[in-house]
DNA sequence: ATCGGGCATGACAACGTTGTCATAAAGACA
DNA sequence: TGTCTTTATGACAACGTTGTCATGCCCGAT
């Protein structure tokens, strides 16, 4: 009957037992929902309960049990404000709260460093899984973990060094899908602004664009390849400069989402918007309400989020068959831009 | 040098504390950094911990030490994945990881109960603060969670029955700062579109609407006011409905994102974007790359989401001051749409 | 009356760690 | 040289829980 005024400690199962005066063991095992209790006694334990407003200490359950599962798994991302890694964690969010599962999450920011220090802090929590949109190149500080018997899923890019599942989006396929319909539309001179070239998803849509150019049998044209455009601005920058340029694309590919916002930018400041073709590779919020529409690839993080989430949950449920990696498809979402004719 | 193939538990202090031929307080002491061992035992620890992959039990740790902290915060957003909550999730992380400490978040979907749920699961790891952009309509049901000690911080809405710290958007001024601007450019017959009244800061922003107005001396036409909109297919019907009534509308103020863009395609399909003023309360991706950009009264997720962990993270310094709420202000940013006439 | 089996309950140890205290060794001082 | 202080190290208990095992009871069969 004691009363502090602040931080009053919880109560614990040893404060339930004196309260219903029965043992640790039965208030453990009414709390567990274990079987073999008499209902006289678990009225007892679950109304002493109710009164001292008991709340289960799961962590200490968890040091004791013998499968030592936290229940929590660690969401590494590249930004969790960023729309496609916050519906990739949402998706994963949905899968993890059916199984009773909490996520932590945390974001790299396309640091190496910062996505070690978020792993190895899961880690220290005893996290049963983690799931990775990776920023560094070399996963083998990861064995250590998987050793212990962590369960660990890259999402968005593939595992390096490591043998691990992954689900990743078909990047050269929607691509190569990509430059299909510009030539479709008569484009032979089709630009192509991509992302930072060392992030393996930028190098694999790079690689679509040519591969489906050589298929077609266009001649790559290198002053019209754009890579390691970090930013809007920058890809704004790129854009200006190759229209004002001698020999000018009549269609922009743009391989991720923040340079296509930057060539959108720059065609409306030309006021050539209507002229040249513009595909973007990722989907982009309200891309339909805009002046043209802008025609993408659209990826399916919510697909990619659940699927890793099912992997990482069946391998938690025991599977050992060996890694895999899921491919997901892309799908064109024609809007305008892209069915501009040279 | 055992070789289990799969899940082979984790190395132990004690382990660590064999290997280094030492006690296992020395271990925990050399772990924590602390003082008063010597050099030579100390790198035979570290040694030892590096040899066997040691990973720090911070969870058996928190059971242990007096303090009981756990180092991790829960976040109950409405839903990780839009982009007010992911911005707030953002700069709560980046307060967050400055301490070490990490971030649980989840997803209540304006539904009280996944609320209550999310709460509890996070109470039963023992989070040492909790920040909740609310569902529910009576937090009584953390009082036992804040008597144990627990940091509560409130944000986007205020706490009710509850006496707790809270970071709110300054959401009637916000409004009443937008039909000002409307009302300088001419107009007197301004549509007020809104969220479910019982949505705290969708009703405090419709009061503003009623103040501005009478403060500027129009009487309110009830038939220019629409509630209850959820989702943006009903803010365009209503809108659709408004435009085409007897007496419409020269201007629309939109109580959220989502109504926003739905009365943005409303007023495309009818072709009247040019000649109906729009003005937004929440900023909208890419609401500047729109013809006519679309006004808005912006809110700023990350200056709430950095000020409520600040807030938290020293009210576990030990901050006991009364609880207070903090108002974060809005900002007009014009863009066009907003500056139409009638 | 005795025995065996099943069931409800509890005593106790243990999970991996840290707080408390004891002890041994080394140095300081008269 | 003996005593006192300081410093490094370790033994042990405890955090809140669950796994293991023992105990005591009741009931039906011998």
């Amino acid at each position: 009957m004691t009363e502090a005024v602040f931080a009053q400690s919880r109560p614990t199962m040893r404060d339930v037992a004196a309260q219903a005066r029965v043992s640790l063991k039965t208030v453990s095992r009414v709390v567990n929902g274990e079987s073999g209790v008499s209902p006289r006694l678990a009225r007892r334990v679950l109304a002493a309960c109710e009164r001292l407003d008991y709340r289960h200490n799961h962590t200490a359950s968890t040091l004791r049990r013998s499968n030592g599962r936290s229940a929590t798994i660690g969401v590494v991302l590249e930004d969790v404000a960023n729309p496609f890694s916050s519906a990739l964690h949402r998706a994963i969010e949905d899968v993890a709260v059916q199984r009773g599962v909490l996520v932590l999450a945390g974001s790299s920011d396309e640091d190496e460093d910062r996505e070690l220090k978020l792993v190895y802090a899961f880690a220290s929590r005893r996290v049963d899984g983690l799931i990775i949109q990776p920023s560094s190149h070399d996963h083998r500080y990861l064995q250590t973990e998987r050793k212990a018997g962590t369960a660990i899923v890259f999402v968005d890019r593939p595992p390096r060094s490591l043998d691990a599942d992954a689900v990743v989006t078909d990047n050269a396929a929607g691509v190569r899908r990509g430059v299909q319909h510009l030539v479709a539309q008569g484009h032979r001179r089709i630009a192509y602004l991509g992302d930072t070239h060392t992030i393996a998803t930028a190098a694999e849509r790079h690689q679509g664009y040519l591969e489906e150019l050589a298929h077609q049998g266009i001649e790559p044209d290198t002053t019209l390849i754009r890579l390691d455009l970090r930013g809007f601005e920058k890809a704004e920058a790129a854009v200006t400069e190759l229209l004002n340029g001698p020999h000018p694309p009549t269609a922009l590919l743009t391989g991720q989402n923040l340079i296509t916002i930057g060539a959108f930018r720059a065609l409306r400041r030309m006021g050539l918007h209507r002229r040249i073709a513009l595909l973007g590779f990722d989907d982009i919020l309200l891309a339909d309400l805009l002046e043209p529409g802008i025609t993408v690839i659209a990826q399916d993080p919510a697909a990619i989020g659940l699927m890793a989430a099912d992997v990482l949950f069946r391998r938690l449920d025991g599977d050992r068959s060996p890694a895999k990696s899921f491919t997901v498809p892309t799908r064109m979402i024609q809007r305008g831009s892209g069915e501009i004719r040279p």
